[in-house]
DNA sequence: ACCTAATCTCGTCATATCGA
DNA sequence: TCGATATGACGAGATTAGGT
């Protein structure tokens, strides 16, 4: 039962909202079945765009003016939006699932490439270019504030009973605490021969590392959906930019009736 | 109020990526 | 090349929403 479910939340990621720590929700604003935006003689244009595609508008004087940067950004948006290898996900087992998924570039990576924006250790700077949307439509603003991560040191310190050690969990804000238990290392698991020395350092190492890993997961985790919002940020900007040009082109095709007719 | 399914959050592991 | 860091995948428990 339990890892039913857990299998349909890895199945159903895709969320319309979804709430941070802080309990901001985040609204998405990538809407299906929106109205072509490009349409052709016959109508629809959705069949050229295949993935990798790029529109190149070469006319000089055309109403329609790209920036070379919009046009790498839309490309790398629809590749990176398709990704085959998920659709065989449930079948393969664990193993064999890690050696088919290729991992993609790190968001820091991403973010750089998309739009020079860089991602901090804290704070979000990526609402960078939202000042190009027209007044009225929507911004997603970003909230990292509310989440304020303490220094979290971990110490171990000897017993007198071989193998036992008690450890200290330091919190930058609440104080010291000790957890009660203890990590008891035996030989076998150690497999340092029973030195109980190296078997504390072993402990000691692991400890710090699962430290450091859990607070890297944390940020993680932060900067994944700092990431997201940028992406939705940019959805909006390019919606509203698509609806420009509309007008822009239904307003010109007007006049050009009009000039035609007298 | 209770149950169940869906969703969220976190810790851990494995491994890709980065920087010295 | 190697150690440190970042991140995808997974499992487990918590929380939430909807139905009875």
């Amino acid at each position: 039962m339990a890892s039913k479910r857990r299998n349909m939340f890895h199945k159903n990621k895709k969320q319309e909202t979804t709430e941070d720590e802080g309990g901001e929700e985040v609204q998405s604003v990538i809407q299906a079945n929106q109205q072509s935006v490009i349409q052709t003689a016959t109508g629809n244009l959705q069949p050229v765009l295949a993935k990798g595609n790029v529109i190149l508008v070469s006319k000089p004087n055309s109403v329609i003016q790209t920036a070379q940067g919009q046009l790498q950004t839309l490309q790398q948006v629809v590749e990176a939006g398709s990704d085959d290898s998920l659709s065989n996900e449930e079948d393969a087992s664990t193993k064999k699932r890690r050696d088919i998924l290729s991992r993609r570039p790190s968001y820091r990576k991403i973010l750089n490439d998309l739009g020079g924006t860089k991602v901090e250790s804290s704070g979000s700077d990526c609402d960078s270019n939202l000042d190009m949307i027209p007044a009225g439509t929507l911004q997603l603003t970003s909230s990292q504030g509310g989440e304020v991560q303490g220094l979290h040191t971990l110490t171990m310190t000897n017993t007198t009973t071989a193998g036992s050690t008690i450890v200290q969990y330091s919190h930058g804000q609440d104080g010291d605490f000790y957890v009660p238990g203890e990590i008891v290392l035996t030989q076998n698991a150690s497999g340092l021969g029973g030195n109980p020395i190296m078997a504390e350092d072993q402990a000691r190492k692991r400890e710090l590392r699962l430290q450091k890993n859990r607070e890297a997961a944390r940020e993680c985790r932060r900067k994944k959906k700092e990431y997201i919002k940028c992406l939705e940020n940019r959805v909006a900007v390019l919606e509203n930019q698509n609806k420009a040009l509309i007008d822009e082109l239904k307003s010109l095709k007007e006049l050009y009736c009009q000039q035609k007719a007298e």
